[in-house]
This record gives C-alpha cells, sequence and structure tokens, in this order.
DNA sequence: ATGTTTGTGTACCGATCTGTAAACTTTCAC
DNA sequence: GTGAAAGTTTACAGATCGGTACACAAACAT
C-alpha cells in the first residue's frame, strides 16, 4: 500500500475518466492500464466513487494552480489577470488532449445535487468564481461579485464551445466580450 | 409497428436519458418505464445509439422552436429578441425539471468528434448560431457572426453554471453581459 | 527458521449491459 | 375459415459492470 502507487492510480486514473467518460470507464480497465489487479485498487479506494472524488481533487488543484501561476506570469496588476483569462484559456484550448472541463463532465454524469461528485465539481467553481471577485475587488470593479460571475459564464460558454467545435477560437470571441465586461465593470 | 408508438417512445427516452444520463439508462429501464419490450423497441430502433439519436432530433426541434416562438413573442424587433434571449432562457432554469443543456451533456457522454451523437449536438449549436447571426444581421451588428459567437458562449455558460448550481441567477449575469456586447455591437 | 503481517493476482460473484432467437397473438386478405 | 404477414413477449446469449473471497507471495519480527 505504497503512498506513490496511490498517486500513479489517480493520475492514470484522471486521463482514462478525462478521455473516456466516467461511466463509459470500467475499474477493469483502469486496472488493465495501470497494471495494477482490481483487488489492489479497491484497497486503496473503497469504491469507483471514491476513487473519482480522488481524481477530481487532483484535478483541481492541477488545474487551479496551473491557472493561476500562468495568470501571475502574463500580468502582475489584478486588472491585467482578468484581462489576460482567455489568453490562458486558449493556451488550454490548444493543447493537445484537450477535452473540455471534466468538472462540467462530471456533473453531467452524476446530476443529483446530493451526489458528492456533483458537489465536489461545483465547488471547483465556487473556488475559481472566488478568486476572480478577489481580483475584480482589488483591480476597483463596482461590483466585483457581479463581474466574477460575468466571466465565469464567459469561462464555461468557451470551454464548451471549444470543445464541441474541437477549436480554441472561441477563446478569442471570449476575450473580446471580457475585455468589454471588465472596461465596463472598472471605472 | 405503428408511428405514435414510435414517437411515445422517443418522448419518453428524452425524459429518461435527460434526467439520468445517457450510459447510465439501460434498454431495460426504457422497456419498463414505456411498457414496451425491448425486442419491440428493437423493431424501430436498431440500436440505442439510433434510439438516442431520435431524441436528439425531437429535442432539437422543440427547443429551438420554444426558443424561437417565446423570442418572437416577447419582441418584435431583431434587436429586441437578442435582448430578451436571457429572458427566456431564466424561463428555462426555473423550470421544475431543468437538468442543463442535452446536447451539452450528450457530447460529454460521446466525445469523440467523430461519433454520430457528438455531431448531431454540434449541429443543434451550429443552428443557434446562424438564427443569432441572422438577427443580429438585421439589428445592424457591425459583425453579426462575432456577436452570435459571443452571445453563445454567453448562453452555454449560463445554461453550465445554472445547471451546476441548481439556480437561475446566472440568466441574470447573462443578460447584463449580453446587453453590454449587443449595446457595443450594435451603433 | 518460523509465524505473522501486508500486499498482490486469479478467479469468481450477482447484477446489468446491449442485442436477439423463437414462440405466440393479432391483423387482415381472400 | 384459412394462411400469410406483422407485431409482441418471454427468455436468453455473451459481454461487461462494480466489487470480493481466497490462495499465494513478499517482508518482517522473533
Amino acid at each position: 500500500m505504497r503512498p506513490n502507487k496511490r498517486a500513479e492510480l489517480i493520475r492514470k486514473s484522471l486521463e482514462l475518466f478525462y478521455r473516456n467518460g466516467f461511466h463509459a470507464t470500467g475499474m477493469d480497465l483502469v486496472a488493465a492500464e495501470t497494471g495494477v489487479s482490481k483487488t489492489s485498487i479497491y484497497k486503496h479506494f473503497r469504491s469507483k466513487e471514491e476513487l473519482i472524488l480522488a481524481v477530481l481533487q487532483l484535478r483541481d488543484e492541477d488545474f487551479r494552480n496551473w491557472l493561476y501561476r500562468r495568470l501571475e506570469e502574463l500580468a502582475d496588476t489584478p486588472r491585467g489577470q482578468l484581462e489576460a483569462l482567455f489568453d490562458v484559456l486558449e493556451e488550454w484550448f490548444g493543447q493537445p488532449g484537450f477535452q473540455g472541463c471534466m468538472f462540467i463532465k462530471a456533473s453531467a454524469e452524476y446530476q443529483s445535487g446530493k451526489d458528492p461528485i456533483n458537489m465536489q465539481s461545483a465547488e471547483h467553481k465556487r473556488l475559481l468564481q472566488e478568486h476572480f471577485a478577489a481580483l475584480a475587488a482589488k483591480a476597483g470593479a463596482a461590483d466585483p461579485a457581479a463581474l466574477a460571475r460575468q466571466l465565469m459564464i464567459l469561462k464555461e460558454g468557451a470551454i464548451v464551445l471549444a470543445a464541441m467545435s474541437h477549436s480554441a477560437a472561441p477563446a478569442k470571441d471570449g476575450r473580446q466580450a471580457a475585455l468589454a465586461l471588465i472596461k465596463q465593470a472598472v471605472r
């Protein structure tokens, strides 16, 4: 029961779930792809749901860390970081394996509001919105929370359309819209 | 093989797939809920995929007809109809069984760009975007296609966040953003 | 060396998946 | 009435689902 084996399991499962979907990815496939027998997997995770939750937690940390860091690298003012959001998203959309947002897909497959998978996905979005609201406040927006909600809408919409159209173009349209909204909100 | 039986089958399947998801809804459940045996179902549809495609086609017609009609009822100018978009969406979000966009969920479960289910979902979005672009052109937008793409992004984002937050509130934020973008695009 | 603990893989469980073969019931032409 | 055609049900096939019992192997303490 080495802890790095567990981490490896989560990392590989993330890839499989992201590419194939949750229901469509069986535990037998996870076992085959990781080279770890199902019995061993079930020593680390009591159920498939628990594995999925661990995967989502890893994804949440990785994605938010990556996004926040890229924003800081591209701009050193709060407003600049908000304006750089869709440049970072465009990078993401252009990455080879891009297949949309894992949390949108998770909540699409597990729709019950009481489902832990659904709740954890909603929490990820809440954390992002909070971050944007903090940036908007520092940038001097009249209503930072409202601007953050608008940017979230643009972000989710751009992700969905980029995934469905297999193109990074929605990032450009999202960027244009975001710049207009930011300009309007920060006077 | 009465045709109304087929329509009834599609209608009930739509409800089941929308509520439970596609992979999570088995053909046995469809048979149980419709009172039609699986063998009879498979006389009407050669496969589950074909049933899903029929469901998506019905959904596309129903949804677009409903949306376009509501827009016309709320406004009689192209610009007014674009501005009314999020009022109509808010109605939708507030309906009891609202669970997000069926096409987003379909393309989330069937991600391959070559999958007929994925392609049909993308086509639905294309038709909507075309409609918005025509309205934008009639409204006198400088770049009608660009405005249509921006409104699509807002629309998809609002749908996703409304479904994930189990709230109609994103419609209000989307509306505010849409008004600003329309004002900017139509000078 | 020997007993114990810890971890692993094989081989399986019952349930459910999509899809079908074969028997039966209805419909309708003549 | 009788035979063909169409539609339906029961019952099942083969595969796969999430999850586990059990035998075995490695590591460790004594």
